[in-house]
DNA sequence: GCATATTTGTCCGTATGTATA
DNA sequence: CTATACATACGGACAAATATG
């Protein structure tokens, strides 16, 4: 296995405290840039030999990114990286429906400079062609909007869903077709909450979010 | 300790698999009825001995319990039954008006029969007197409202959402002064979710809600 | 279909470090 | 400063399920 191998340049990182969490770190970044693609099946044996850390401390490290959603366990066959079937993308959208548009309709007198630096990154990643970039910024602007309801359960609520949903994100082979149309309604819904327009703004939300749906539906198939 | 002796009827119940799931649930139902209330201090020693289970295995269930926010843990001090302060009262409160609201204003052409069940449940129980059975009904009703959404992410959210409320429902000395209000409020709104008068049931609750917290952020103070 | 090897699931005891009383 | 209790990680043991020949 490849993307093992590229394991080991990570062990020197897992000096010190917290090795649960350290290796989780690391097998968080590897199935989010996609090293470790969805239904790839993760050794406990291998990956705990390569990383040089016990099978217990390892099995903690599952737990916490099963929690995520990242990873699935299957009882008495081992852990695989997720992989979002039609339900998932369609919950996980009437989510966003339900959180982000309340938020936005809540957000009358809140501070809404998170959201406007979000798009600023983001067309900034753009001009530089930097798309994987624009897809991280996206997230941030979306995750800023939600943030407009001023819960930190919110807040953390998306923060999981939108790691389950960067699952799907990297299954996308052409990052500029799929993130460059919605860049420019992202803006225009930030001016929209920026100016206070707040019914307007979650009417283009809701628009956005289901094409984005539709779309993510028709790469999962 | 006095709900620590309690304990020990339990151990027989631990006999086969998923050790630390079983004790989670022995731990989670003493939390809940109120045998270690808010604050109370879980020593890993005495409950492993208790339970017959090994510290190991029972910082698998403290972590489970923390997961859900029934117990806080303090850095080399222990766990503790969590303690909800007006922060957190909060927090929840609008998540639910957040959730809830939004859940009944998408809730058109719905099945609504649980909604309608929960109430006959609840004024059931009112009317023999169990106070402590409303208190349960009433957060399967307000649950309820929230599944009108349709998404399993949502109610697994707000499940452990009121998992936590629970830690102030019980701090209340007086259940059927607190309940029986709210609970005329709670068959109003369902008739309107029932009629379809999903504005004026989004209303309603919203109302609901705001007194809902501030009758909680009294007894927390 | 069957026996064996592999892998996971679960729990334990221990060792070491650290913070608190 | 010492004793106590928690935090973390490891390795081992054994059962149960799966994969393999």
């Amino acid at each position: 296995m490849d993307a093992l191998t590229a394991l080991e340049g990570d062990r020197q990182l897992l000096g010190r405290t917290g090795m649960a969490e350290r290796v989780a770190e690391v097998l968080r970044e590897r199935i989010i840039d996609g090293s470790f693609p969805p239904a790839t099946r993760l050794s406990e044996d291998q990956i705990a030999r390569t990383l040089g850390v016990s099978r217990n401390t390892l099995r903690e490290s599952f737990k916490l990114l099963a929690h995520e959603r990242l990873l699935e366990h299957k009882l008495n066959r081992g852990v695989f990286v997720r992989q979002l079937d039609t339900g998932d993308v369609i919950d996980i959208y009437r989510v966003r429906r339900l959180v982000e548009v309340a938020a936005v309709r809540s957000a009358d007198g809140v501070d809404t400079s998170h959201v406007t630096e979000c798009i600023q990154v983001a067309t900034e990643a753009a001009e530089h062609d930097r798309w994987g970039d624009v897809g991280t910024a996206d997230i941030r602007f979306h995750l800023a909007l939600a943030a407009l309801a001023g819960s930190p359960r919110v807040d953390e609520a998306m923060r999981q869903l939108f790691a389950e949903l960067r699952l799907v994100f990297h299954a996308m082979n052409d990052p500029q077709a799929f993130h460059e149309p919605y860049l420019e309604r992202n803006i225009a819904i930030a001016g929209m909450v920026e100016a206070g327009r707040l019914d307007a703004a979650a009417e283009a939300l809701t628009d956005y979010l289901r094409d984005a749906e539709a779309t993510l539906l028709a790469v999962v198939e």
